[in-house]
RNA sequence: GCCCGGGUGGUGUAGUCCGGCCUAACAUGGGGGCCUGUCGAGCCCUCGCCUCGGGUUCAAAUCCCGGCCCGGGCGCCA
């Protein structure tokens, strides 16, 4: 027998009527009628019939009345254009294997005649991930992280990365997972930040990096992971303003690239997506506090936002905007504050509605004001000894930001719970799979 | 971590308030059979379940206490 090409289910056309192909998937159903048998085919592109009707193959239409749903198959078979098949194709088949045949029954029902709950798709996730619906998810995400990568390399910033395991707290603030390293203790890194900024003093000007973040912290939200993935960058020689500029762009780059590049698989999520208009709605921290109070919730000057309030606030403002000049006091100590009002600072974050998918800042260059700002929230400059040298030979003035890449992906398509937009979550009790 | 609500066949639900009529129901699914155009196929037969530990009681899926886990809200954050 001749060499044939595999083809997708969702490649077959017009041009294949009347013609062999050769297709590799899972069994989605069958439904046997008794003179003629019904399957589905499913590979990662679509879902195709197989028609078995039993004068065409006895031996056949057997094997495949017989075969259990999501076992995987070779189907070799003629093309037919037919109304009467759902997509307008089927396939007769003239040979019919089972690769590995699927044990049964199933911990949950890819076809979704019966709904599954989150907790119990992720415990099968490589079955929940067979739902087109589900897989979808992980195409559109795909291509959001090629879009961002693609957006800021052309944007001249260099890829980098940089170490997960590190000895000391970045930050402070947020709960840290201790682990052992041989002979000492060290922990997994809650963020890139301070290796961004020792690359300002490298000299590398703008970089950018896509990778985990660690957070022990005991939350339990829809929003919430304590393993996430950030595109977080860093520029010298600009401002906060700068690199919002920057952020916008490649929100809107992400969108507009997914809409042009996921049709199909918006399409399986039932999810309608419109490029959001840049710029982003700039509000101060100030507006936003009368806003929340306007609308009668209880906020002081100087809190962060609650979450009711946020909600609030996501009322009054549409989609896409920052919230810029937030007091110095609730943000991290890299955070510029402004030369002429020193209790406010040049930082933003960027909102979705009510979910916050980035946080930026212009940051601190000056050395002495930075080991100042350190003392005062508590912290140790001595135990940052590696990030400090590097403010002491010519550190430029710099800003960036970090982005919540599971956040993003939630906003884009509109997911509740931020689980469904990773594709193996950790959460406080999650460990597995 | 806190508050509230939950945990019943493989999956998703009903039953729990008011303990005994539960030998636990329905759908989907699994196994077997009938059927030549199904597309949530249909029909017949059949299989399979009370989260774990302790307590109250003649009697617990049902009431009480604790653990574990889930959902919603919150804190904290991206």
């Amino acid at each position: 027998m001749t060499e044939m090409i595999r083809k997708y289910t969702s490649e077959i056309g017009d041009d294949d009527d009347g013609k062999q192909v050769l297709l590799y998937g899972w069994i989605h159903e069958v439904r046997d009628l008794g003179g003629v048998a019904f399957a589905l085919l499913r590979d990662r592109e679509g879902i195709i019939q197989i028609t078995c009707p039993k004068k065409r193959s006895p031996e056949i239409i057997k094997k495949l009345r017989k075969v259990r749903r999501e076992s995987v198959v070779k189907v070799i078979g003629e093309v037919k254009k037919e109304p009467k098949a759902p997509g307008g194709f089927e396939v007769l088949p003239d040979e019919f294997e089972v690769l590995n045949e699927a044990d049964a029954p199933l911990p949950l029902d890819v076809v979704e005649k019966v709904p599954a709950e989150l907790d119990t798709r992720l415990d099968a996730r490589f079955l929940d991930l067979r739902k087109p619906r589900v897989q979808a998810i992980f195409r559109v995400r795909h291509q959001m992280i090629q879009s961002a990568r693609a957006f800021l390399s052309e944007e001249g910033f260099i890829e980098v990365q940089t170490p997960k395991i590190v000895s000391t707290a970045t930050e402070g603030g947020t709960e840290l997972f201790p682990i052992s390293y041989f002979e000492r203790e060290a922990f997994l890194n809650q963020s890139p930040q301070l290796y961004k900024q020792v690359l300002m003093g490298a000299g590398l000007e703008k970089v950018f990096e896509i990778g985990p973040i660690f957070r022990a912290e005991e939350h339990n939200t829809v929003r919430h992971l304590n393993e996430a993935i950030s595109i977080d960058i860093e520029q010298s020689f600009t401002d906060h303003e700068g690199v919002m500029k920057v952020l916008e762009r490649l929100v809107s780059r992400v969108y507009s690239d997914v809409v042009e590049n996921c049709e199909k698989y918006l399409d399986w999520i039932e999810v309608e997506l419109e490029v959001p208009e840049i710029p982003f709605q700039r509000i101060t921290y100030d507006e936003a506090i009368e806003i929340i109070k306007r609308k009668g919730e209880e906020i002081v000057w100087g809190d962060d936002f609650s979450t009711p309030a946020l909600k609030t606030l996501s009322e009054e403002v549409d989609g896409h905007y920052f919230i810029v000049d937030w007091p110095t006091e609730i943000k991290p100590f890299y955070a510029m504050p402004y030369e002429n009002e020193p209790e406010i600072s040049k930082t933003f974050d960027l909102m979705a509605g009510s979910l916050e998918l980035a946080s930026g800042a212009q940051r601190v260059h000056i050395y002495d004001l930075l080991v100042r700002k350190i003392g005062e929230k508590g912290l140790n400059p001595d135990s940052f000894e590696f990030y400090l040298s590097a403010f002491r030979y010519g550190m430029p003035p710099h800003a960036g930001w970090g982005l919540g890449a599971d956040r993003l992906l939630m906003s884009i398509l509109k997911l509740k719970n931020i689980r469904e937009a990773v594709i193996f979550p950790r959460d406080r009790n999650r460990l597995t799979p």
